[in-house]
DNA sequence: AAGGCGGCTTGAGGCAAGTCAAGGCGGTTG
DNA sequence: CAACCGCCTTGACTTGCCTCAAGCCGCCTT
């Protein structure tokens, strides 16, 4: 491989910023530096997976405060937060809003780069379910409304005929809906369908 | 209702015991004391659900082995843990193995009883799903073992006449076994049925 | 050993669903 | 305006699935 993956730094510190760049990089890791919790928000729709690595004290958006936007907007990044005096309410509050981390200053640099080799293992997996599941999502957006409601009756497990009662046409029609169901969604089988509308989030499960 | 909800405290401390119970049973709660986290696992298979209040440093199994040994029997109880002398280290690996909380002594009565309250409404739903993962993973059991070949075929989204060939058998034998699995699993239909196999794992998803 | 119970197996007929092919309606574009 | 495209709708035919009815085998109880 070319890279053991991708960090992202954020910290208002620059002498931080270049020491972990240094580390990391020295560590096999594509680095990318930003001394701002805005401007990481703004890069981040383009930014490939990856693991953040941010101050928790800083002018702005600070490391809480990014950790509940990126919980908003289900982010599947792994984010570890450093912190130069940690006090206990505050670890607990950072850990408490999905950091994998918290860090306190000063540490090891071997330990650092075993806990960001590990969130990146774990949380790679769920960024590819994630991407699978936006992708399923944009699927069942290209359904017309008829589509729409049949998959919906399918998945509630209705026969074509009581869905065709549901709406007041022919169980004919409903065939025909349930085919481009099928092939818009690609799935192979009811089951197949099934669970696509589980993963798209249409069932309580 | 009579009771806000069960709250188990393990502490060795008979002081700490004591006041808790006050507490906890002022505010409304069912309290069941514990002075060995060893005495509370045995009787845990027992127990209603509730929430867990444990101190951290205790002779025998400490507050961070209790959580492991939660975690390892996917028990839905929230853990809420309290330590006299808390380090952010000790908070953060605390949390990292899915303490609800971390609580250091002294702390305001309000603001436990108010921590107990959110822990208990938060997991109660995931402690019914729980429940009810085992009662299907019990229908399952009860399949017999072609019953299970052709449950797994039908989530598989495979044809009777398909099932039929990988067995090697009359496609009419497979729709006998599809009728059992369906009054055994107690699904209405086969999408039904794929949801059942998925609360108990027996699916990817 | 005889009977019963549970699991495994199958046939024929009725109902539901997928595969052929095809027409009307509304909006967008050239 | 005329053509096109996507959406909604439907009939006849073929294939697959579920409702009746029933025989075989191994195991356990009596």
């Amino acid at each position: 491989m070319t890279t053991n993956g991708i960090v992202y730094v954020i910290d208002d510190d620059e002498a931080m910023r270049d020491s972990l760049n240094f580390l990391l990089d020295s560590s096999g890791y594509s680095v990318t530096l930003f001394d701002d919790a805005q401007r990481f928000l703004d890069a981040l729709p383009g930014l490939a997976f990856g693991c953040v690595l941010s101050d928790v004290r800083m002018p702005g958006i600070d490391g809480i405060e990014l950790l509940k936007l990126m919980k908003a907007q289900h982010s599947p990044f792994p984010i570890l937060i450093m912190t130069g005096h940690g006090d206990v309410p505050l670890a607990v509050e950072a850990m408490k809003l999905g950091a994998v981390d918290f860090l306190e200053k000063p540490f090891e640099d071997d330990r650092l780069v075993s806990m960001i080799e590990s969130a990146i293992q774990q949380a790679e997996p769920a960024a590819k379910n994630e991407a699978i599941s936006q992708d399923i999502a944009a699927r069942v957006a290209s359904l017309s409304p008829r589509e729409r409601q049949v998959m919906e009756g399918l998945v509630a497990g209705l026969s074509n005929k009581l869905i065709a009662r549901e709406y007041d046409i022919s169980p004919r029609t409903i065939e025909v809906y349930r085919a481009n169901v099928m092939t818009k969604m690609q799935a192979g089988s009811l089951s197949e369908l099934v669970r696509l509308a589980m993963r798209a989030g249409l069932l309580k499960d």
